[in-house]
DNA sequence: ACCTGAACACCGTTCAAGT
DNA sequence: ACCTGAACACCGTTCAAGT
């Protein structure tokens, strides 16, 4: 895809409804898509799988998508399609907050999703709406748009970072297993003290919401000084 | 890989060096292997053109790697072999600023490393120490040790997001182009306005190092207020 | 015992044969 | 013209044959 999928991305979504509809549609397979990566994962998305779902033939998926990199990006794309609801008149701090969480509530919902947002890709017409929405919060506060950009991108940047442990935690007890070596407390002392005290595997701090309030902090120190 | 790799990462390095050293060793090949994904790209980590590369049949690969998954988690462990170098004597902040933009060169120089960072896989030496780097930045504020890990986890966080679209932005002009579309302005009109004034095609802000800012703001801010 | 080629079970996609 | 099966060029890995 030459052009990042962006052709696919934007171009006319349905043809009008003459006649019996197809038993495919991009639409219909892109959403069967969707289901496979959220259940067994990205990796179980292939073409093969993906046709015996549809009960149709491999080749048949080929009339409706170009190949396989742009039914991912149409997959990323249509994890967006509901826009954020965010509070409308409290201030920007509780609509970024709810569009924060609504975030990674998306990753959370669609892990194989969090890999895609650091890839290569052209934005979608749902990721452009989510983006829209953020810009719109800022913008409302008076900031130069280049600000908002850079705002919303400090937010949307610690959020992808963020929910990375949250995602993988769950099923993967090996994280900080390397600290059973002999050699581990004085090579990593600091990691050391932090399972020592317990606090790792228990957290008693919500260390996402941590670093979302700093963020929000920082930008709210900025927003003030600028008024 | 059952365990993530984590046996691999963490198990005897090299046998002592008795007679002819082996053609073939695990450094060399995920030497190799990290080559070509910077030059290449990851994709072009096959395990026929590594041997190609390293002059071997593909098989042979086998006796010092269990694995392409295996792989792949050496050669991300393995970028991170040289731990950063922070400022002492200077603060936190110039501290984590360092060890912020040392993340970021990481991925400039091997943006293939980025997907990879999001992925599921257990913790290697390499970033062991670069974590441990950084909770010792925040540990000699005398901040409890949950803390520590929430205030890292907030600046790599944002680290590992912000970071994205520097990479992709090189190579790829469609990222905008959806707003040539006729119903973009009305669509999105807050993303349509920052276009139209120009400023992301030639930002005159420093994107990253404003929300890097941001964060660190948001940081000191509850430094100060708990100390 | 050590090493590695041939064979296997996949993958996405081309192409031409079918209707 | 539309659809789709067979064939192709890959991929990682098993297994057994080689030394």
């Amino acid at each position: 895809m030459g052009d990042g999928g962006y052709e696919l991305l934007w171009g006319a979504k349905t043809r009008p409804a003459r006649g019996r509809p197809p038993a495919l549609s991009r639409e219909r397979i892109v959403a069967e898509a969707l289901a496979i990566a959220d259940a067994e994962g990205l990796q179980q998305v292939s073409m093969k799988h993906l046709a015996e779902r549809l009960g149709s033939g491999v080749m048949s998926l080929y009339r409706h998508v170009p190949g396989k990199d742009e039914l991912v990006a149409l997959m990323y794309d249509a994890t967006m399609t509901d826009p954020p609801r965010l509070p409308e008149g409290e201030g920007w701090r509780a609509a970024m907050t709810a569009w924060a969480l609504a975030v990674r509530d998306l990753f959370h919902a669609h892990p194989w999703a969090l890999a895609l947002a650091t890839a290569n890709h052209a934005m979608g017409p749902g990721e452009a709406r989510w983006l829209d929405t953020a810009l719109g919060v800022f913008e409302a506060e008076g900031l130069p748009a280049e600000i908002c950009l850079a705002a919303v991108m400090a937010v949307n940047g610690y959020v992808g970072g963020a929910v990375r442990p949250e995602i993988q935690g769950q099923d993967d007890p090996h994280w900080f297993r390397f600290l059973q070596h002999e050699s581990a407390r004085e090579d990593y002392p600091h990691v050391y003290r932090l399972v020592a005290e317990n606090s790792f595997t228990v957290p008693t701090v919500d260390v996402f919401g941590f670093g979302l309030e700093r963020v929000l902090d920082g930008l709210e120190r900025y927003i003030e000084d600028h008024r």
